[in-house]
DNA sequence: GTGATTTCTTGACGATCGTCAAGGAGATGT
DNA sequence: ACATCTCCTTGACGATCGTCAAGAAATCAC
């Protein structure tokens, strides 16, 4: 299984006998049944998770409604940012939408990787910067487009969601409710 | 003037004397005045910027219609993403709204600063990943709160920007229309 | 297969929003 | 000081949205 995550790195850099050694030795890999939380609010992370296979959503709680913000399929690092680097309570959490296999990068797991090669850095860097463009092309499309655009675009883009994923945790992710996105939808396709 | 650049860097990390001799002999520092535009849109991007002094905003044309997506004030690193990191065209623009002191590092420059000391690839990372949280922050804002809240989070948070900038500006960057940030303040105000 | 649970849709209604337009306030430049 | 320009506000109106509620459809569990 550990191979995928190697299949996914070497998307990006090539990696020695050693560095797979490495992964294989250090990086745990887990299996989480439908439903399942990975991480709570109000916990402190010290991990980092890999989708090998699945998909994981981003949620917070709000007066007690659901609002997710994030869906993380195969291939994406998941990372409670604020939680992880200041050692703080998290506020949000992660829940798995479908059975799930999930790489768990532990924070001495990382440091071992780091201190073993510069290529394990790199991957990181990557990681990190792709994430901060996919939140920007979120933020622009929050700025610039209607919730119906954002809707299209998703469609266009992303349409595989619609198949994995319940429609009301897609409609908050779009910022609206379930009934407006429902309503979207029918307007969409009367078209 | 550079010494400014050390100062928020060593907030961070401390440099050797070398590496502070290294930013004054490789960074230009540049003035900008009010309403100049530092980068376009259609443009390939190959600096990334730093506020000295000043404020900058990040906008997009969308149908001859402006719309502001953040705001970078003193300390922060200015960098069109997906132009920078693909050399493809940028679809954003920046604008410098108050006469601005910036320092501007060169694709070159930031490739020798990374040769001579491991200290400059530090700081990349966490300015990377500074941007990262606030990114998610931004996201998290809107997808749990209203258009009320966002208003009067900025204004605890960075009440500052409402005595810099524009209101419009705001208005877009909040995700509503001008006239609406208007009737907003109202509402908020007479409570 | 049947019942239970979850998800999606639809209706109604009040709140909020965007747009167009007009007017006022403040800043800017000469 | 005056005219100009930019910015903010306010009004009106139609569009969109959130909420509450009910019912239909799909999914799940046994």
């Amino acid at each position: 299984m550990i191979h995928k995550l190697i299949d996914y790195i070497e998307l990006y850099t090539a990696l020695s006998v050693a560095e797979k050694e490495d992964l294989k030795e250090l990086v745990e890999i887990r299996q989480f049944e439908k439903h399942a939380v990975i991480f709570r609010e109000g916990q402190i992370s010290t991990d980092i998770y890999f989708v090998l296979e699945g998909c994981v959503r981003l949620f917070y709680d709000v007066d007690g409604t659901d609002k997710t913000a994030f869906f993380y399929t195969e291939g994406q690092f998941i990372c409670a940012g604020e939680s992880y680097t200041f050692s703080k309570p998290a506020a949000e959490n992660y829940e798995v939408l479908e059975n799930s296999t999930l790489c768990i990068f532990s924070k001495k797991t990382i440091e071992k990787l780091m201190q073993r090669s510069i290529a394990f850095e790199n991957i990181a860097r990557i990681a990190v910067e792709n994430e901060l463009l996919t939140a920007q092309r979120i933020i622009a499309s929050f700025v610039t487009q209607s919730a119906e655009e954002r809707y299209t675009d998703l469609l266009k883009n992303q349409g595989e969601l619609f198949l994995r994923v319940p429609q009301h945790y897609i409609a908050t992710f779009l910022g609206v409710s379930p009934e407006t996105l429902s309503r979207i939808k029918q307007r969409v396709t009367r078209r």
